[in-house]
RNA sequence: GGGCGAUUAGCUCAGCUGGUUCAGAGCACUUGGUUUACACCCAAGGGGUCACAGGUUCGAAUCCUGUAUCGCCCA
């Protein structure tokens, strides 16, 4: 074989690029329905308006980990990739960019601006995808999809009209988290709380019929008081027993209304007397229902006032709240102003305060739908990694809401009812079908399509995406096609715990309704990635690397590498770059190692040397352990301890002890069997580490030997574990103490390691494996002779290991009184350490009740102090001896 | 206020069904090093009362109870 020239420096960049295009072009990344097993992973279809962060990374690259391993071990793998239309993100983006160029939305019509949003979503939508495959990711490129696309879009639709026609989907009114900048409802996961300093008015109200005798309330939105339509007190609160029954008076507005009774009302909090809002606040709304109280709506969408208010009729809430305060003051109303902390919900989208407003919308019901949905979760038929997500999961199961599903917003799933008026309408899946309907519902068969006016708004984004897993497979409309079949259930889904519930919990729902099947069998929870300081990586703060830059500074394996070096499933990823620094360093381990050995000469004649073969029997077996090791990892998705198996494998098992242990003599070939096995070895190695660092395993595979031209290290076969020579690892554990101590002793007394030395070896008992290793302890301790001795060697340094005393000749005579110490120190530890064992075995009932197993073990140990303190006792001895 | 979870080496975290070298790994740290693969490296070494207090057990980092601190979710 030829010396091919190597770079002394691992250059990522040119071979990443090199093989993800090959990688390309042979479709080794395409897979079609065939005779073997699936394995399905669909992306969390990552939004159009992104661009690629570290929580992408992370994710991502955990999937590719997944799906590749898969790969290798003969499953027919595929990826999904996508992308999520995200309607409000997306829908908030081309406003802003259609501000910028001056045109307004409300001056285009529905078609103008969806052809806005579909010309950003071409530019913008494939910008995450492309990124990916910067960091290696082994999709199936030819099964992009995207929510929006026809076929989803029609899924989608029938869905809605499937559950409407079967009694799931409503219209009500309901309280939502209105965000006024928007003018669209969201759910409650979209708005965040933020504790803000702010102002407690306190106002009194004129009870009526009586002077001189008024009621305080406690408020924070004052501006509200104009849609108050009772005050309530505690039924057992004292101090109000006298006002039962009385009507109380708006200020302003001079409203006269109720004082009523509720056990809602916290006695201690402010006067202990609330003023009740049903129109703009959620526990108001539910207090008027149950007291039949009337709702005034004070606010117009656009949180301005409403003609409803009477006062500041068009004027924005927070202008209104600083007037208020004013009037109120100059009618003598206002006692006393306060400040106070408290949690304000903002619009997670366009970070306005959120109004809590009474609107008409679509709902689903959940609770009977999702029955089963938590059952196999509890069962384990979908199991989650890590486990304490079920806790989770349970908990919002068990107290599942009705889901809104309509958005005040024209990109996205347009809702497909269709109206005569207010209050007659049709849901169906095309405008014909609704027209054939709609007329022999309300019985007009003179209805024309025009007559008919489909409703303006979208569905939540989240009621495409529940549909991911059978949709990329168009298994809504052709339940029995090929793919659907083959590829569903898929095997896991990778995502973060903050959208278990309204992701995951409705896939699964959507699943078991639509395909009588999970969607997943695991589901595995990422963390949050994190700064330094513990914060979330965001855009806003400006806290977190760009992950292409990242990627050209370390390569995209380093970055894998760092990614994953800390990240166990579901805690938070506190992120590095030195982490990634890492993982580039690995990547020069790995290359340096192939530069080694292929920079020896072969000599095809000579045998391997006893040293080199029992370094190979051992490094096999050390090979084999590993391979169950990781394989017990990927079983429980310790992804991360997979990982660090394999950097161990390959770092202190086969580069600081292997290659060190068969390496030739300098400007001395190597036989041909150990290079052989050497080549196999690292082959092998690179196979365990492909799906982690899948660009330098390629690269390092086509370089230890010539490759056939569809050889590639990412659809070769897996490692299989065999069995191994378990005694044999254990021995070298021992026997490499060995090699420590003479190192250390080396270093102690100034013994360079070009000087060859003697190690004498007293034997005390006949190990089982005893000398396996010499010719390997020879040579790593650069030893001119072992030789085996009765006696005690005089002027040595020596060391003690099980209960087998080694020495070393010096010429120059040895501190006795540091040896005495050394010696008394150890004897002292191991007669504590006797001491603790004796008293196990002294003490009847544990003796009794332990395990056979156990005692036996520490029977061994008693046995095993015993023999190495009276070798060490009689070291003592004859150090005493030569002190006199 | 309710729920969930965490607390182990300077940092980030493993430690499974209580029992081998059970107190571990990586990084960081200290000391030494031109042994021609690698200083993006090699070798040797130091470092923890497993948050605290009780309990169960022959035996507890591991199970139970309480306390403290922190985090997340919900109201």
């Amino acid at each position: 074989m030829s010396k091919i020239h190597l770079a002394d420096k691992y250059q990522a960049q040119e071979a990443e690029k090199k093989w993800y295009q090959l990688w390309l072009e042979k479709g080794l990344f395409h897979s079609e329905p065939d005779d073997r097993q699936a394995y399905t992973i669909v992306i969390p279809p990552p939004n159009v308006t992104g661009v690629l962060h570290m929580g992408h990374m992370l994710n991502n690259t955990l999937q590719d980990v997944l799906i590749r391993r898969a790969r290798m071990q003969g499953f027919n793998a595929l990826w999904v990739p996508g992308t999520d239309h995200a309607s409000i993100a997306t829908e908030a983006k081309v406003v802003g960019k259609l501000r910028a160029e001056g045109i307004k939305k409300s001056d285009l019509s529905r078609e103008e601006f969806l052809q806005h949003c579909w010309e950003w979503t071409h530019k913008h939508g494939g910008i995450i995808l492309e990124q990916l495959k910067t960091l290696g990711a082994s999709c199936d490129w030819e099964r992009t999809k995207f929510t929006m696309d026809e076929d989803l879009y029609e899924s989608v639709i029938r869905v809605f009209v499937d559950l409407y026609h079967r009694g799931y989907i409503y219209r009500d009114y309901r309280m939502v988290n209105w965000d006024p900048k928007a003018l669209t409802a969201l759910s409650d996961e979209e708005v965040i709380y933020k504790e803000e300093q702010s102002k407690l008015y306190y106002v009194r109200y004129a009870v009526e019929g009586e002077d001189d005798t008024y009621v305080t309330i406690a408020t924070t939105r004052p501006e509200t008081i104009l849609g108050d339509t009772a005050v309530c007190v505690h039924p057992e609160d004292e101090r109000f027993a006298h006002l039962k029954g009385k009507n109380v008076i708006v200020p302003l507005v001079n409203r006269v209304v109720p004082i009523i009774e509720d056990e809602y009302v916290d006695m201690e909090f402010g006067t202990g007397c609330l003023k009740i809002t049903p129109a703009h606040d959620e526990n108001d709304y539910e207090i008027g229902k149950k007291h039949h109280l009337e709702t005034i709506d004070i606010l117009n969408p656009d949180g301005t006032m409403s003609e409803a208010a009477q006062f500041y009729v068009g004027e924005d809430r927070f202008e209104v709240r600083k007037k208020i305060a004013g009037d109120l003051e100059a009618a003598g109303n206002l006692v006393k102003i306060e400040d106070y902390t408290n949690k304000v919900g903002y619009s997670e989208r366009t970070d306005v305060v959120i109004e809590p407003r009474l609107s008409l919308q679509w709902f689903m019901k959940m609770k009977d739908i999702s029955k089963e949905a938590l059952e196999v979760v509890e069962n384990d038929t979908i199991r989650f990694f890590p486990k304490k997500f079920k806790n989770t999961y349970r908990h919002w199961m068990e107290n599942v809401r009705d889901w809104c599903v309509s958005r005040q917003l024209w990109w996205g799933h347009r809702i497909p009812a269709y109206f005569i008026d207010e209050e007659r309408y049709v849901v169906a899946a095309t405008p014909e079908e609704a027209l054939r309907l709609a007329r022999e519902k309300f019985d007009l068969p003179g209805l024309q399509a025009e007559d008919l006016k489909q409703d303006e708004d979208v569905l939540d984004t989240w009621f495409s995406s529940w549909l991911w897993p059978i949709t990329v497979f168009d298994g809504i409309r052709y339940p029995d096609n090929k793919d659907i079949q083959y590829y569903y259930p898929t095997d896991v889904l990778v995502t973060a715990p903050e959208i278990l519930f309204f992701w995951v919990a409705r896939m699964i729902i959507a699943g078991l309704e639509y395909r009588k099947a999970i969607p997943f069998k695991d589901v595995y929870l990422t963390g949050i990635v994190r700064d330094k300081l513990g914060r979330k990586m965001s855009k806003s703060l400006g806290n977190s690397p760009d992950p292409i830059e990242l990627m050209k500074k370390y390569g995209a394996d380093g970055v894998r590498v760092g990614m994953l070096l800390t990240s166990p499933a579901g805690n938070d990823l506190p992120f590095d770059e030195s982490l990634c620094e890492q993982g580039r360093n690995f990547s020069n381990k790995i290359w340096n190692a192939l530069r080694l050995i292929k920079g020896w000469e072969i000599d095809p004649k000579a045998n391997s040397p006893e040293y080199a073969q029992t370094a190979m029997r051992w490094f096999d077996a050390k090979l084999q352990k590993s391979i169950e090791t990781i394989e017990d990892h990927y079983a429980k998705y310790r992804i991360s301890d997979a990982l660090m198996t394999i950097y161990r494998l390959i770092w202190d098992d086969f580069s600081s002890w292997y290659l060190e242990m068969i390496k030739p003599a300098y400007q001395t070939p190597i036989d041909a069997e150990t290079f052989e096995q050497t080549l196999n070895f690292f082959e092998q190695l690179m196979k365990l580490l492909h799906p982690f660092m899948p660009f330098i395993t390629e690269e390092v595979y086509h370089a230890l030997r010539p490759r056939e031209a569809n050889d590639f290290i990412m659809t070769s076969a897996m490692p299989e574990k065999k069995t191994y020579d378990r005694e044999l690892i254990d021995t070298f554990e021992i026997e490499s103490q060995v090699i420590n101590a003479i190192r250390r002793i080396r270093k102690e007394k100034g013994i360079a390691f070009k000087e060859a030395i003697v190690l004498k070896v007293k034997r005390n008992d006949d190990g089982k494996n005893a000398g396996t290793f010499d010719s390997l302890i020879a040579k790593l301790g650069n030893l001119s002779a072992i030789e085996y001795v009765n006696e005690s060697v005089k002027q040595a340094a020596g060391f003690i290991i099980k209960s087998t005393e080694y020495f070393i000749p010096l010429n120059k005579s040895i501190d006795v009184e540091q040896e005495l110490a050394n010696v008394n120190e150890e004897l002292k530890y191991t007669q504590g350490f006797l001491n603790s064992v004796m008293k196990k075995l002294n003490n009847e009932r544990f003796v009794n009740n332990a395990p056979e197993k156990v005692v036996a073990m520490e029977r061994k140990k008693k046995a095993d102090a015993e023999a190495k303190l009276k070798v060490l006792e009689a070291k003592r001895q004859e150090l005493e001896k030569m002190k006199s």
